[in-house]
RNA sequence: UCCUCAGUAGCUCAGCUGGUUAGAGCACAUGACUGUUAAUCAUGGGGUCGCUGGUUCAAGCCCAGCCUGGGGAGCCA
């Protein structure tokens, strides 16, 4: 029996298997909380009923024990599950001693080094669960539509195709690199097999220090045939849709563990915002409105609401403060107010943070050159204007990649980068093809690129050549924007970064 | 690679302009409490203040270098 199922068996007696996550005693009961992986369940040890000898044994449950209980369900919509088990027998496997990870805040580098525990806390196992429906909905997607998945190689024999560093790795004697994008096989793949859909790890050696980057990722790359970018930009609105549908459909529970407000991803499930590169810069440089509004109002409006809260946080520490100054007080009196201080005061730093960025952030936007790319907070002030992603197409082609179409006045590279709101960043880059192998070889030629290694890739254009576009979706970026996480560490079981190779 | 912030008990942190035996909460142990939702009460053990060197009568605090980590730039999903 698994604590999901017990809403079925109400009244049964029944036998759970699981580990104590918290314990809580009084003199003749004892409150366990046991997690199953499928769920948490209060169990409830009553003198009364089991006797001293069972008794002293839940009395003795530690942190981690692992144990079967025994017993009666019981309706009790205070708890968690809405169900509690009157324990009448119980068995310890082991009983745990000094499980590091306790009810207290941690450091992120203790969780980190901690991470194969870590990963049993309840807020990590709501985003393994949310992170699950996410890549479930993946392939469901794209399998309902007919599309095929096949995986690109992950060692590659050349470190070509941009400028970012890749892992080297020795194959054989001869020097191979760890897949950076499986775009240009999946092309190969599509044009044998029609849409297909890869859905593997991706290797990127940039010693990046950031929340959203990581060493190794899960990447999907689709590629349709006879799709223009238009079509593209429709599949990705559909297909992220249909993914944030998902996962409010079945995880309410694990949004309310995160404390994630779902009302902003149900807004994103309106159409997504379209615009030109073009148009985005004069967006950014606040010489276009949006909802009659510049960016340069949205910011300084958004620089005196954190201005606002600051000052009320810091009249609300010296308000607990005087509170707390008074003599008499209980213990759980101040550590009620001790544990409020702390809380504004994490909030403080974050705002003098948001008070030190966003004039950089507006200077930076106000001061950006047409025809350089998006830098993190210009993606971040874009994003702010709207409540859904934002999908920006037709870049100059000279901050492309030598594979994407160009627009009709040779100008623009028919590519699409979406924009995740609050903040999140790009999800996904993709873009239309170039069909043409005149163009391609100039490009390549352009990027000083070895031509002999984009032989094979060539052939795709001389044999049968067709219009065709994908994309490529960071899994763990979707996972960190749909459970508003700080950080993509927290999105995948073993994060790989910079400085973390462990556990 | 560069910028920036940090490193004090098992964990999270406090430690004033350098001044005597280094503090709290949690966790742990023991006892008290019949329904709790991380933080009820009492008692107790627990520390080479990241490392190395320097300044000083005196360094957790100041200076230099190094190591480790957080955030960011570049690059990107």
């Amino acid at each position: 029996m698994q604590i999901k199922d017990l809403a079925q068996n109400e009244g049964k007696v029944v036998t759970l298997n699981g580990w104590v996550a918290n314990t809580r005693d009084s003199k003749g009961l004892v409150f366990i909380i046991l997690r199953d992986g499928s769920g948490y369940c209060q169990c409830i040890a009553d003198l009364n009923t089991i006797g001293e000898e069972l008794f002293n044994k839940a009395k003795s449950l530690t942190q981690e024990s692992s144990v079967s209980f025994t017993g009666k369900v019981v309706k009790d919509e205070r708890q968690i599950g809405g169900y509690e088990l009157h324990i009448n027998d119980l068995k310890i496997f082991q009983l745990t001693h000094d499980y590091p990870i306790t009810n207290k805040e941690h450091g992120v580098e203790f969780l980190m080094d901690n991470r194969h525990l870590w990963l049993r806390s309840k807020r990590q196992w709501a985003i393994m669960k949310i992170r699950n429906t996410i890549i479930y909905s993946i392939h469901n997607f794209f399998q309902q539509k007919g599309f095929v998945q096949m995986d690109a190689p992950l060692f590659t024999g050349n470190a070509a195709e941009g400028t970012t560093t890749l892992f080297e790795t020795d194959f054989y004697g001869e020097p191979a690199y760890l897949s950076q994008s499986g775009q240009l096989y999946g092309e190969a793949m599509a044009m044998a097999l029609g849409n297909i859909y890869t859905f593997g790890p991706t290797f990127r050696a940039e010693k990046s220090k950031t929340r959203r980057h990581l060493s190794e990722f899960w990447m999907i790359e689709p590629e349709m045939t006879f799709y223009d970018n238009d079509q593209n930009m429709d599949l990705i609105e559909e297909f992220l849709h249909f993914v944030v549908k998902q996962t409010l459909e079945k995880n309410q529970a694990e949004f309310e563990i995160l404390g994630r407000d779902t009302t902003k991803l149900k807004d994103s499930l309106k159409p997504y915002i379209r615009v030109t590169y073009t148009d985005a810069v004069e967006i950014l440089k606040s010489k276009k409105a949006v909802n009659g509004k510049t960016a340069k109002e949205v910011l300084e409006n958004d620089l005196q609401n954190a201005k606002n809260r600051l000052s009320e946080c810091q009249s609300q520490i010296k308000d607990y403060e005087s509170q707390m100054s008074k003599p008499g007080l209980k213990k759980g009196q101040i550590n009620y107010f001790t544990s409020k201080i702390a809380g504004l005061k994490t909030e403080i730093k974050e705002l003098e943070e948001d008070l030190r960025n966003i004039p950089q952030w507006m200077e930076s936007a106000a001061n950006f050159e047409y025809g350089s790319d998006f830098g993190g907070s210009d993606e971040t002030v874009l994003t702010r204007l709207f409540d859904v992603p934002v999908m920006v197409y037709n870049w100059p082609h000279e901050i492309k990649a030598f594979y994407f179409k160009r627009t009709e006045d040779n100008k623009f590279a028919k590519g699409v980068d979406v924009l995740a709101p609050e903040g999140y960043g790009e999800i996904v880059g993709g873009g239309e093809r170039e069909t043409n192998i005149e163009l391609l070889m100039g490009k390549i030629n352009e990027h000083k690129l070895p031509m002999e290694v984009f032989e094979w890739y060539l052939d795709l254009r001389r044999y049968g050549s067709v219009p065709h576009s994908g994309f490529g979706l960071g899994l763990e970026r979707l996972v960190a924007w749909i459970c508003k996480l700080d950080h993509v560490r927290e999105t995948i079981p073993f994060p790989r970064m910079y400085g973390r190779l462990k556990p």
